[in-house]
RNA sequence: GCGUGGGUAGUCUAACGGUAGGACUUAGGCCUUCCAAGCCUACGACGCGGGUUCAACUCCCGCCCCACGCACCA
């Protein structure tokens, strides 16, 4: 149980993550990562690239500019539908959508009016404050994107890119032919995505900076399903909230096959359970802190057909939260660049002539590393993160049990030997206890210890973060006991 | 963006229109044969800017930042 103080606080303390540029007073939407922060955050990173590239031999990682030409937006939808009108009542202070008023008053769809557009129709309609019945003031847009000036007179207009996938979506036809044409192809990015957030919240959750991790797969919608088939995993629980139940705490198991049997394509099942597997298998968190959350036609995206978030339950954040989503694109993007480009974007598989359709696994990694931090947080009389060991920014440690007899020296070596093979920590300040305590709250799963037994060759002693329990180890076996114990091959026994 | 509350060392916190105190942490030392022990020492703070005042961390104004509610979240 971790509330926000006790994460913000640890994380501060332990060099986690911060807010950025706190010298001049906090730049709010942006944090900074420390080097415990960062490494747990790689460690998710190659987890995540493992897993999601492991699930074809075809999809592969690539990286692309973060600064994108309006044309290309243009295309994708984002300059017209990440642009809103903002009307602010001039009695009550109340700020409206421009084009929600209207449809409010006349029932009829105003999408891509200007500012100037609304006012004169507001004016007309003499549309009043929902609110208080004040006079509406002037209509101001508002882009969520953050506009760049590109070249010395800047007047070649580009954005910040609002997510990576477009960058996959550019490159698409290149990475179809440098890896020979074949389908299902999987583009992956890890990288950075900027949104002009109008009230930036709640830490790492909603910043204005933050970093996606994306995988796009390119299919034939045709045969798709037979390649990845259900099979087995058709009776597999999968945990869900509908669009229905999205308020409610909970989820419940439903097993794949009623997916399909609701609507749903096999192959996007297919997914979901391999997502739901990444998360309850190799991030260890509980099945009841996990569900899909199916959303409805109102709420998706404007290039989306099916979309379930991934969300996961967080004390600090007050419930289940979005951490990512299964996005079915169908072929909107690769026809928009299609049609912004006049490059045709169709390419010929097997018999068939298409344009590919896309799935997007996509995930925040700052706040899947939040979600870590909150899940993994215990308080007793001490603090201690229960990260899988994989995950812990630092593996292991080595300190000496007290420093005299020659054991400091004796511990150094043992150090200098394991940080060969592994990031490794080693203390001899304070008591023993103190250092295991220090260990505990940047969840460094396994401490090894020297002590008078080991200047007789009794081996090193290797105490487990959770169970505080022991093992004696001998000195030859330790790197590689302490590598099978990272990986899951082996299990701590006591 | 609107409203409410708030901002004092790394963290948590106290006080005051006149020398900003403590706890924990950190570093060094003594001691120490396994879970934040004890003792000594040291480092370290009033979010930023302006105003009032002989004097402002304290009062006033503006800004920044944080939490919560509303709105927003393609």
């Amino acid at each position: 149980m971790a509330s926000y103080e006790d994460l913000t606080s640890l994380s501060v303390r332990r060099g986690f993550l911060w807010p950025a540029v706190d010298l001049y007073g906090g730049f709010a939407g942006f944090y900074d990562y420390g080097h415990n922060g960062v490494l747990l955050r790689r460690r998710w990173e190659d987890l995540w690239i493992e897993t999601f590239l492991g699930l074809s031999d075809n999809y592969y990682l690539i990286d692309t500019t973060t600064i994108l030409p309006e044309a290309a937006l243009q295309a994708s939808g984002h300059v017209e539908h990440f642009t809103d009108i903002l009307v602010t009542c001039t009695r009550c202070g109340e700020s409206y959508r421009g084009d929600h008023l209207l449809e409010a008053a006349t029932h009829e769809e105003h999408e891509g009016l200007t500012a100037e557009e609304i006012d004169t129709r507001i004016r007309d309609l003499k549309v009043r404050c929902p609110n208080c019945g004040g006079v509406l003031g002037p209509g101001r847009p508002f882009n969520m994107m953050f506009p760049v000036g590109v070249g010395p007179t800047g007047k070649d207009h580009a954005y910040l890119r609002p997510e990576t996938a477009q960058g996959v979506f550019l490159n698409f036809k290149r990475e179809f032919e440098a890896l020979r044409r074949k389908l299902p192809m999987g583009l992956a990015i890890v990288g950075r995505a900027y949104r002009n957030e109008i009230s930036p919240r709640q830490g790492a959750y909603r910043m204005r900076e933050f970093l996606q991790a994306e995988l796009q797969i390119f299919f034939d919608p045709e045969t798709f399903g037979d390649l990845v088939p259900l099979g087995e995993l058709s009776s597999i629980p999968v945990r869900v909230a509908w669009a229905d139940e999205k308020n409610e705490r909970g989820a419940h198991d439903l097993p794949a096959k009623d997916f399909v049997a609701r609507g749903l394509p096999s192959w996007y099942v297919w997914h979901l359970v391999q997502v739901q597997r990444f998360y309850l298998d190799a991030l260890r968190v509980p099945r009841e802190a996990f569900r899909f959350a199916e959303l409805d036609e109102k709420e998706r995206a404007f290039y989306n057909r099916i979309h379930f978030d991934i969300q996961v339950r967080q004390e600090s954040l007050g419930g289940f939260k979005e951490v990512g989503g299964v996005h079915y694109r169908t072929d909107h993007d690769l026809k928009g660049h299609e049609a912004g480009s006049h490059v045709k974007q169709s390419v010929t598989f097997g018999s068939r002539k298409l344009v590919p359709h896309v799935l997007e696994l996509s995930f925040g990694v700052d706040r899947n590393a939040w979600a870590l931090l909150d899940l993994s947080y215990q308080k007793t009389d001490r603090i201690v993160l229960r990260l899988p060991p994989r995950l812990a920014p630092v593996p292991a440690a080595v300190f000496p049990l007290v420093n005299k007899d020659g054991l400091p020296e004796k511990a150094e070596s043992v150090y200098a030997a394991l940080r060969k093979r592994l990031v490794v920590f080693y203390d001899d300040s304070g008591s023993i206890g103190r250092r295991y305590a220090r260990m505990d709250e940047i969840g460094t799963p396994f401490s090894v210890t020297v002590d008078h037994e080991t200047l007789e060759g009794k081996g090193v002693t290797v105490r487990e973060r959770d169970s505080q329990k022991q093992i004696r180890v001998a000195e030859a076996e330790l790197s590689g006991l302490l590598a099978r114990l990272l990986s899951g091959e082996a299990v701590f026994a006591a």
